[in-house]
DNA sequence: TAAACGCATAACGTATACAATATACCAAAT
DNA sequence: ATTTGGTATATTGTATACGTTATGCGTTTA
């Protein structure tokens, strides 16, 4: 009876966890837009060698998630103009996954997932915890998006909410973005329950809109503070 | 005077040429889906060390043009399923950019580079000049998608165009599906001469849908010969 | 004083050496 | 005869060394 076995977890290779580690660390900030990324200095800092650290970058450069300077790398400084073309890419993607799992025979429990994930959100947002709230939205996210078959389209929708994930981390800090971000997920759990595709289609690009604009004024403030910190450190790595 | 000056051809390292040549490769079947990429081998023949042909690998893999089993590299074996995400893919992107193109503000230049690459196209249709045909399809689609102005849309729509471009090899080479092509390029061309999104988003999905269905046809074509041959070479490489 | 030249240093691109792992094949035993 | 075990080989993963190119700084000169 060896049917039900799944392969044992084979420990990944060096270039992979660097890749890994390297878009936590832009997801979360800890790399900031306009930092260089210098192989030697990275490859010391996780420890090591140049190799991996390299088909790391090359990777993350090829996926659009940093930016390359000439022959060297850094993180990538989004204009106002990058952001409305991250958005509109996202706002014909996810749209159009929403609107196909509106009209698919989605599971039964992952309307009851985005249900939980959205009293999660409403807890969070009461009690100011927006470290909470983040890992609700991105549990909503999962619930939907788990509904879509085509591991293409959600690979794609992963890779350009990736490019704007380090500046989700300080928008959702403010209580009118979790307040709009809630009113979103509950438009959205509606047109699903409704198995309404064109709904679903509607508010999830309104959903996006409504976050671009939070977006754009939050990274204005940064640009603002950067500015006015004078790019003070350069960021180190734990 | 220096304004004008630019930038000199700075030689690309060989990463990225192994990259380019293999991605051609793969477009043009010289490589053959289900056939293995060694690093060894490929270095040999393309004359370079492993290194670049590793970094190559690396980005080839993360733009999913190639398959990674295991820890090794294979030429992807498209199945039918796969063949339908991509097209399903292509359904939401390029409906949308044609879409966008017919709304705005493009350059009249463009409708008339349209109606050039038609005029080729139907001139290799008669003579029945597949090579020049395909030359006049690329012509077609770099005219209208120049006019999207969202470089990262272009940038997904040519990945995953890529994705299927050895199957168009083939499949261009038929009367019947050359004809679809001419039809669907007459309808894109009068939908943005209308400046009519709506109407360009639709002719575009059908389009689409058209070519899906003679690239199925050519799939399960090329799987009973593949199957009858017995995998013969293994590819060689120029 | 400012500009230009040259040198020193640092970073990257490539090749290669070495280590770890997988694969294939052969021998031996049940 | 089939399976198990082991060994040899092939292939990948990582590190490092070397050559080349960029960059910054100091010196020199107009």
């Amino acid at each position: 009876m060896t049917s039900k076995l799944t392969p044992i977890n084979r420990p990944a290779g060096l270039a992979d966890q660097v890749h890994k580690t390297l878009r936590e660390y832009l997801g979360s900030r800890v790399l900031k837009p306009g930092q260089p990324l210098q192989e030697a200095t990275l490859a010391l800092r996780l420890g090591v060698s140049r190799t991996p650290v390299r088909e790391a970058l090359a990777r993350l450069l090829s996926e659009g998630l940093i930016a390359g300077e000439g022959r060297s790398f850094m993180v990538p400084i989004l204009s106002d103009a990058d952001v409305d073309e991250i958005y509109q890419l996202r706002g014909i993607l996810e749209p159009a996954a929403l609107a196909w799992v509106a009209q698919s025979n989605y599971q039964l429990g992952a309307l009851q997932e985005l249900e939980r994930a959205f009293a999660q959100a409403k807890a969070a947002h009461v009690s100011g915890d927006a470290d909470a709230f983040r890992e609700a939205n991105t549990r909503f996210h999962q619930a939907w998006q788990g509904q879509v078959t085509n591991q293409r389209l959600i690979h794609a929708i992963e890779l350009y909410a990736g490019h704007v994930r380090y500046l989700r981390v300080l928008t959702l800090g403010s209580a009118p973005a979790r307040r709009a971000t809630l009113s979103g997920m509950k438009k959205i759990h509606a047109a699903l329950r409704r198995r309404d595709p064109a709904g679903a289609e509607r508010v999830m690009r309104e959903h996006l809109e409504t976050a671009r604009k939070f977006l754009r004024r939050e990274l204005d403030e940064i640009e603002r503070e950067t500015r006015a910190e004078g790019s003070a450190d350069a960021g180190a790595l734990p």
